[in-house]
DNA sequence: GCGACAG
DNA sequence: ATCTTGTCGC
């Protein structure tokens, strides 16, 4: 494999590349009405590891129903990752297995496929303007928001959250925001209102669920590595 | 120079 | 991401 450095230059090169994909705009007729109506079906993915080994997860699809948030399809996959996790290349370790996943759905059951998704991580609130929201969002072509847990320490910080990426305490009991930028195909106004409406707790439900599911199917159906 | 740095 | 139970409080 090539040195770190010689892949991250060539991913820089990648990400410049499908940055003029992204689109920073409202494109959905659910997304200009003031309820939302005709959204009905919201997507959530996440990647669950264990322990000891960076390169084993499963990756977790969910579909809720919009309002409810209620589940109406869920798909979980044990996959093997290629790349490192390096901050500010999420996209290339995560996006692969989740878009596999959302082919699958594609193949399966068109029909459930979500109107929008909720990812875990950045969008356009990166180093490059293009985190892991923004690359799933130009490679599915589903609009696509990203939540962040965490603060990514990004030049200018205080300027790219002005612009493309807003704190947002998500609901009143937690102190501790989520950062919502956004993916592909949404405003950043539409996404902190769509965020809000999908959050029960401090993550929004569609998230949630991947990350709570994901982590029970790790405890079901994955053995401690020292024990096989 | 050292640390910080989405998941 | 993951290692980790109970516990205090609204």
């Amino acid at each position: 494999m090539a040195l770190e450095g010689e892949m991250v230059l060539k991913w820089e090169r990648e990400q410049a590349r499908l940055r003029e994909s992204v689109k920073e705009e409202d494109t959905e007729d659910w997304q200009r009405s003031p309820d939302f109506s005709g959204l009905e079906r919201v997507g959530g993915v996440d990647l669950s590891f264990i322990k000891g080994n960076d390169i084993n997860a499963c990756a977790h699809l969910v579909v809720l129903t919009y309002p409810h948030m209620k589940l109406l399809y869920e798909d979980c996959k044990m996959v093997t990752l290629n790349a490192p996790y390096v901050a500010g290349f999420l996209g290339f370790r995560e996006a692969p297995p989740l878009l596999q996943a959302l082919e699958k759905l594609k193949n399966e059951q068109p029909n459930l496929m979500p109107q929008v998704l909720f990812v875990d991580g950045n969008g356009l609130f990166h180093y490059r303007e293009f985190g892991l929201a923004c690359h799933l969002g130009v490679l599915s072509d589903l609009p696509c928001v990203g939540v962040a847990k965490n603060l990514l320490h990004v030049e200018g910080v205080l300027r790219s959250e002005e612009h493309h990426s807003q704190a947002l305490r998500s609901s009143q009991s937690s102190t501790k925001p989520v950062y919502v930028s956004v993916g592909h195909r949404i405003t950043l106004d539409t996404a902190v209102k769509l965020t809000h409406t999908c959050c029960l707790y401090r993550v929004p439900e569609p998230i949630r669920q991947a990350d709570i599911r994901s982590r029970e199917y790790l405890r079901c159906h994955v053995l401690t590595s020292d024990m096989g």
